[in-house]
DNA sequence: TGGGTCATGTAACCTGTTACATGATTAG
DNA sequence: CTAATCATGTAACAGGTTACATGACCCA
């Protein structure tokens, strides 16, 4: 349900391609909303079919021709409306297989676990400094004062901070648990 | 991918009936891995089929036969293969409506935002709550010292908990950024 | 007498994933 | 010369959601 507004949101600011909406959810907004290429271009074909989007064919030099979407009047009407419905119920169905997996880990083996969980929290680190590289991009101070827009980008950004640093501590905080386990004696494996 | 693991790892503990398992997902695993009951029993069927699993009906008197299912030798095969694949990017792909409605929300009514806001944090620590209730019921401090299954149980559980905390401070924080806008003077609707 | 719990599922639909296909240009 | 980038998509499949169907028992 929520990509199709995805898409709405960001033709709300100026037309796009298939190409360039993809790229989006899959690195700036990938901490909020990630989307397969596949599913972005099936999903401008419903939009079109319904007349949230109309499409304009931009012939190019050296390069394949683009396909630019554009959000038309009734596309504007129901992000409007999905907007204001603010629900959060669905946003906390969680399916962590990371998670799972660690449950049932009494009988899995203890030090594939360990380096996995290592790599976790770097990968973890990583995110949180792409954050910042995203915050230094399109949210320069200047910017912040200036546009309404650039204020719920920051929250967003936020949100995305404090789950990777809530991972980054869960992450740390486990593996002294597994490695006190270890020194202190019973091993599993 | 994972549901199919999850009922392996569960009834790796012994066997279970497809409403048992569902109400599992739906309650005390449910910040780990959710899944709806009309899921379960399909990936029962599948599982079945393919020999990961076996069932039993047994029957009662004044409540509906069961439908008891066991995990098979090659289930038990299947269930350690995962556990030791051990990736978690998985994990890490994000879709959250309720952030993304915030991104757009330049073009949305505030109260209603903040007042969404205000649940959203009110329920996480609902959730918190729920945590607590689920580690005195299954976790009293005895157990985690005679089971290893136990420590993994805490560890996931630990998850849930940074989690929802996250959740609560971004959320609160947003709250008091959002005030902060009202009184300094301009209104987005 | 109405709603909750126990207990099974099916059907239709929607969303997400994986893999494939094409083909020119550009940067290392 | 090879890999990445630009740019479009399709097809098949896997996984998740919503709604429906049945029926007895128990509690308020």
């Amino acid at each position: 349900m929520s990509l199709k507004h995805g898409i709405l949101g960001l033709l709300a600011n100026g037309p796009m391609t298939g190409y360039e909406l993809s790229n989006d959810f899959n690195t700036s907004l990938s901490f909020m909303w990630h989307a397969q290429q596949s599913q972005v271009y099936r999903e401008l074909g419903d939009l079109e079919k319904n007349g949230y989007v109309t499409s304009t064919i931009i012939p190019q030099e050296g390069k394949p021709n683009k396909k630019q979407y554009a959000i038309s009047d009734s596309g504007v009407q129901e992000l409007v409306h999905w907007l204001n419905e603010y629900h959060f119920q669905d946003s906390l169905k969680v399916r962590d297989a990371f998670v799972l997996r660690i449950f049932f880990s009494a009988r899995g083996n203890s030090d594939k676990l360990k380096s996995a969980l290592h790599a976790y929290v770097e990968w973890n680190k990583t995110l949180l400094g792409q954050l910042d590289a995203i915050e230094q991009q399109y949210l320069p101070p200047e910017r912040l004062q200036a546009e309404s827009d650039a204020l719920y980008w920051l929250i967003s950004l936020k949100k995305g901070r404090y789950t990777f640093r809530a991972n980054v501590e869960w992450g740390t905080e486990t593996l002294t648990i597994l490695e006190q386990l270890n020194h202190g004696g019973t091993q599993h494996e």
